[in-house]
RNA sequence: GCCCCUGUAGCUCAAUGGACAGAGCAGUAGCCUUCUAAGCUAUUGGCUGUGAGUUCGAAUCUCACCAGGGGCGCCA
């Protein structure tokens, strides 16, 4: 900047500082092509990529090597200060074995955000299609958390709707008294596609599956007592599933008891004119195009109450969003993770809500995600058969894991073996839904899923564990605190500049709700770490380097314990 | 008809508007008396769907087109 003015050159708005995208060079760039562009819009006659060049040797020049970097240079139109890297080196490895699991925390931003996810539907299956929003919400809200944010962890459970009156149906005609066993889930989702096929081959039993709606809409004694034993099932069912995942909740939403406070809502809506009431011929509707004066067609029409006067997704919605603002009135952001198919559904209820004046209505926002399939784009549907059920995976990733231990590891006790395939196994299943854009469909296959090789949880895991062991062999405590006085490796620096990097991403993550960044920083770390395993020895190094690499180690080991955490991922003792 | 998403190596995916577009898998050739080989090294592989535009600079932004997927008044 001084420089700029002392020389009469248009001054950049602001300098935009990048790390050196080179590989063992650690260090800050810029570039100066914006000033020359300026230079030769007003008319000098330069050569832009020279002219860049020219400044840039000419800054360096005049900043000589400033205190804290190592050496200063000009390369086609960038200038790159390298950092000092003994100084920085041992800046980043005490900051991140000084803060330990809190290494890449933000600070506490005294704001409340709550995400909702997962909305498993009761009396049926839960199928590797529902976990993609179980991980992805899970980890958004380990993010959020992480990045300084209070979160409340929401689940909206679909425990009403036609579904559940087909499965009562037909337990009530083919299955009465029965109980599940083992893998509840599964069995409830059994009994709900024997619904389904029963009803397509016998259309005439509809009538029954309507008489049966009709009682619960009474609230008959006998149907409300099944629903509510029934439905404890399918609970207990996915907090099980939950509890392997480790994945967590704080607050638990029923669409079943938001019904009469969607439709009071709507009554509201009417009151005010913004909802209109077409019953009986129509429904309730709102028409929100009109209502906002938009030529082209945008929100569309959002249908709140049918013309008999039973509830919709869409009412339940506006009433539980309403409920999350009075259950958590300090909440600055309300999260949906709900896939993309429902992008519309979700504009029209949060644009409803503010032309109903709440004020809170633009803090809501919907995290859309692409759906898990089957090869050749199959979706996954109870219905058709086309599902891969959540026991069924975890049970095959688990003996898998467990067998690759067996053959790696056989003097491990039992018990760790199978700590260690739980943990190998749950974060191969996560890791691919976390490590790609959200909005990019997840295509599932057995082969790739069972694939401990290559970028993937273990491989990021198996990194751990190899520090992991350097320490154990060491024992006692670390080595304290110290700048390298020897010269580091381009893998030694590498490895530095990615763990130094932890806390920016966490924030980036967070902010853009993308847990893709942490899926890839770690990925790149544990690579960064295997390079510097095979090319510096620790142990055997000169007492001087074998210290400072100790350091190194451990803070490495962190590092990659923290960023697995973020994902939800166990870092195994040993593999 | 309108709107949204996607299109990058044979396959699955990366890449704050910046420096030679990078990984994994698959293929080929190697590395275990040395900190765990679930690892590492080398090598093969690209007019970033097409065509314009903006910019000093585009896989990235804008527009048009092509291809695939999805959504659009009483399903959830």
């Amino acid at each position: 900047m001084a420089y700029c003015r002392e020389n009469d050159l248009p001054l950049p708005e602001q300098i935009n500082w990048a790390w050196i995208p080179f590989s063992g060079h650690w260090g800050i760039s810029t570039s100066f092509f914006q000033i020359a562009a300026q230079e030769a819009r007003q008319g000098k006659k330069v050569q832009v990529g020279a002219r860049a060049q020219e400044l840039a040797q000419a800054v360096a020049d005049h900043l000589g090597t400033p205190p804290g970097f190592e050496r200063v240079e000009a390369v086609r139109g960038y200038l790159n200060l390298y950092f000092l890297t003994p100084e920085y080196s041992r800046r980043v490895v005490d900051d991140v074995l000084d803060r330990a699991a809190d290494y890449g925390r933000g600070e506490d931003r005294h704001e409340q955000v709550m995400v909702e996810f997962s909305q498993p539907n009761t009396h049926k299956a839960f199928h590797v299609g529902h976990l993609r929003s179980a991980i992805l919400g899970d980890v958004l809200a380990r993010m959020l958390d992480f990045a300084g944010y209070e979160t409340v962890r929401a689940n909206y459970p679909g425990d009403m709707g036609l579904h559940v009156i087909k499965w009562l149906w037909n337990y009530m005609t083919h299955h009465r008294g029965e109980r599940p066993e083992t893998d509840i889930t599964a069995w409830m989702g059994k009994l709900y596609a024997e619904a389904s096929k029963r009803l397509e081959e016998h259309p005439e039993l509809e009538a029954e599956v309507r008489a049966l709606y009709a009682r619960w809409d009474r609230r008959d004694p006998e149907v409300v007592a099944l629903w509510e034993e029934t439905r404890e099932w399918s609970l207990q069912g996915f907090r099980a599933l939950y509890e392997v995942l480790d994945v967590h909740f704080d607050r638990y939403y029923f669409n079943s008891q938001e019904e009469q406070a969607g439709k009071r809502v709507v009554e509201e809506l009417i009151a005010k004119g913004i909802a209109l009431d077409e019953r009986p011929e129509g429904a309730v509707i709102v028409k929100l195009d009109e209502l906002l004066g938009n030529e082209k067609e945008k929100y569309r029409v959002l249908v709140v109450l049918r013309s008999d006067g039973t509830a919709l997704y869409a009412t339940e919605d506006l009433a539980l969003a309403i409920q999350k603002f009075v259950d958590y009135p300090r909440l600055s952001r309300s999260f949906y993770v709900v896939d993309v198919r429902q992008s519309l559904h979700f504009q029209q209820v949060f644009k409803t809500l503010e032309l109903a004046g709440y004020p809170w209505a633009g803090r809501c926002e919907h995290i859309p995600y692409e759906l898990v399939n089957l090869p050749g784009n199959v979706v996954m549907a109870s219905r058709e058969g086309t599902v891969v059920l959540l026991e069924d995976l975890i049970r095959e990733a688990f003996s898998r894991a467990l067998e690759v231990v067996e053959q790696k590891n056989p003097d491990l006790s039992a018990e760790q073996k199978q700590a260690i395939a739980r943990a190998v196994g749950l974060g191969a299943i996560k890791y691919p839904m976390l490590a790609r854009e959200n909005t990019k469909i997840v295509t599932f296959d057995w082969q790739a899923a069972l694939d401990f090789n290559g970028q993937a949880a273990p491989y990021i895991q198996y990194a751990y564990v190899r520090a992991n062991s350097i320490l154990r062999k060491v024992g006692g405590a670390l080595p304290a605190a110290m700048t390298p006085e020897y010269e580091l490796s381009p893998a030694e620096v590498a490895l530095i500049e990615l763990l130094s990097r932890l806390p920016n991403d966490v924030q980036r993550a967070a902010e853009e709700k993308r847990p893709l960044y942490i899926a890839n920083l770690a990925y790149e770390t544990a690579k960064a770490f295997n390079d510097f395993y095979n090319q510096c020895p620790v142990l055997t190094a000169d007492a001087e380097v074998r210290s400072f690499r100790l350091r190194l180690v451990a803070a490495a080991r962190q590092a990659i314990a923290n960023s697995l955490a973020l994902m939800g991922i166990t870092a195994p003792e040993a593999m």
